[in-house]
DNA sequence: CTGAAAGCGCTTACAG
DNA sequence: CTGAAAGCGCTTACAG
């Protein structure tokens, strides 16, 4: 079924079909309505693709994703393609599973003649070489919450930094003085920059940092180092997790170790996760605003150009019942 | 940066590029060598639009998903995405929110030629009538882990109804007798299966089911369920609940209300989400085989046609800590 | 506003 | 094995 077959049933030129389908074509609405008609009859839509060929753009946006171990992924991913349909846009979705070079699945997608691509967070760090210029070649490409230092590529991040250092102040606000930093993937400019953020809050004020032991974005690496932390007598009373599932770690390994909270030690995450709000928890925590960070990516890749690198979003402070003390 | 260039750089005709471009073309390999040489200096790629074009196959597969509340579907997706790749598909992504009809969204897929239609459930029970033969139209459809009843849709599913009996046969095992159902979306496959199974077993076995309040597959209905049920007095010993992230909410109510899992109460689940695994809950459960169903519904769509519909995979009985007695 | 025609970048008979 | 040519289903100057 084809754009002739239409113009056939219609009794117009091929033409006029595809103008029928063109906003804004210079075409009467008689004979959009005939063509409109005739397509409704002959249950007509037009070729996408052959549309792509000659227009030179597909409307197709790389979407390249790692392991969803962490919701904060998911929920993401489903909101860019949603944001994404919404600009007319379509989603390719390609998997990266960390072994192989990003480069590599950004190339296949490549041969979809796609308009840009948005890689959510894996282990980059790995990687970093091959993700230079070469790698945006025509298309831009948009780091969401990561950033690669030393590269030129578009960026769209929570300001994680300064999330670090609200992190020491509230904890320090509830009268915690003896604070550990529970870490997810070091290699990553999330976990980095929240570190610093904290660690220079606290040196700042002079608080020495416990401990930052460092690992993964996972709940069982949240409880973990928990448990370490006390087998090594180091009983902190007052954590900042890398994130939010690696808090409820934390929370889940104080709840066996006997330690309550937020009366004997405080607790705060980063992300938030629809999980941490559970009764269960009621984990406090920073929360990455989600919608405007993916408007903005939006923004960043397909609007006027701006600042070609990191965009900042301040996270929100989501007050429940982790920390101790009266809500700043 | 076409074949045509490509073809001038390697002195040989366009065909011969594209033939160096196409396994198992007729082609000497000193030809091959050349053209791929003179397309790694000039950084071609063939264009997959083109392609697909002139060959009418896309190669693109429509994932189209709804909400992803439930950390089972971001699994499986991604898991779905990565089996497409491996056969060499593209996975166009796209979301339905329920409010549209999923006939939209498959139109609109259908315009960029898709091979195939992979739909995750959402709410899917709305829109039956709409969800006919003419949607099939041209392209396979198959419904990832719900069944519609009176539609002729590829499907691959968990044996829910097994999976429903076996959750009674074991919660009787543990001695409980005052069983309750924690249902999820009362309108879905999955939650009538599993309704229909348990159910079953227990009128055979001559056990009155207590209750089976159903709302949505969701960690704070399990939760609420539960709660109501003991406010209503019913105080069940046994509780089978529709999914995973239900039975969370179910063992977090039971927590508040001071009731000991297993030894008041045995919980069982279904789905074999990461998180019932964490020491806070240790969910027995019963696991859908993801790996499988995946392979699964490859085959249904593109391997040689088989049964049109139904296919089921028999769940596989995770063993943990919340079911007393022996394990079977 | 409308139609005939060129052309997007490929694949694939066809002839050699 | 190789090249010239037709054609996939569209969009878009171009002329009317």
């Amino acid at each position: 079924m084809t754009s002739l077959d239409v113009s056939r049933e219609a009794g117009v030129s091929q033409s006029a079909v595809s103008r029928a389908f063109t906003p804004g074509a210079h075409i009467s609405p008689d004979t959009r309505r005939r063509v409109l008609d005739a397509a409704e009859r002959l249950g007509y839509q037009p070729n996408a693709i052959a549309r792509s060929l000659v227009t030179q753009r597909s409307g197709i946006v790389a979407l390249i994703v790692g392991e969803l171990h962490n919701p904060f992924y998911p929920q993401a991913l489903s909101q860019m393609a949603q944001a994404l349909e919404a600009r007319g846009k379509r989603a390719l979705l390609l998997t990266h599973d960390g072994r192989r070079d990003v480069q590599e699945t950004l190339d296949a997608a490549r041969s979809y003649q796609i308009e840009a691509a948005v890689v959510f967070p894996t282990r980059l760090s790995s990687t970093p070489p091959s993700l230079g210029d070469p790698l945006t070649d025509g298309v831009p490409v948009l780091l969401f919450n990561r950033q690669l230092p030393g590269h030129d590529l578009l960026s769209v991040s929570c300001d994680n930094h300064a999330g670090g250092r609200l992190a020491a102040q509230l904890l320090y606000g509830s009268g915690a003085r003896r604070l550990a930093f529970v870490g997810g993937d070091p290699d990553t400019s999330t976990h980095q920059d929240r570190l610093r953020g904290f660690a220079g809050w606290l040196a700042e004020a002079g608080v020495e940092l416990l401990a930052a032991p460092a690992r993964a974005f996972q709940y069982d690496w949240g409880m973990q180092a928990t448990l370490d932390l006390h087998t090594a007598g180091l009983r902190p009373d007052g954590i900042f997790a890398a994130n939010d599932i690696v808090a409820l770690g934390v929370l889940d390994a104080l709840r066996v170790l006997g330690r309550r909270v937020p009366d004997d030690v405080s607790v705060i995450g980063f992300d938030g996760i629809p999980e941490g709000a559970r009764a269960a928890y009621r984990l406090t925590t920073i929360r990455q605003p989600l919608d405007l960070m993916i408007e903005d990516a939006l923004e960043a890749l397909f609007g006027p150009p701006g600042p070609a690198t990191g965009r900042l979003h301040p996270g929100e402070l989501v007050w429940r019942g982790t920390v101790g003390g009266a809500q700043p």
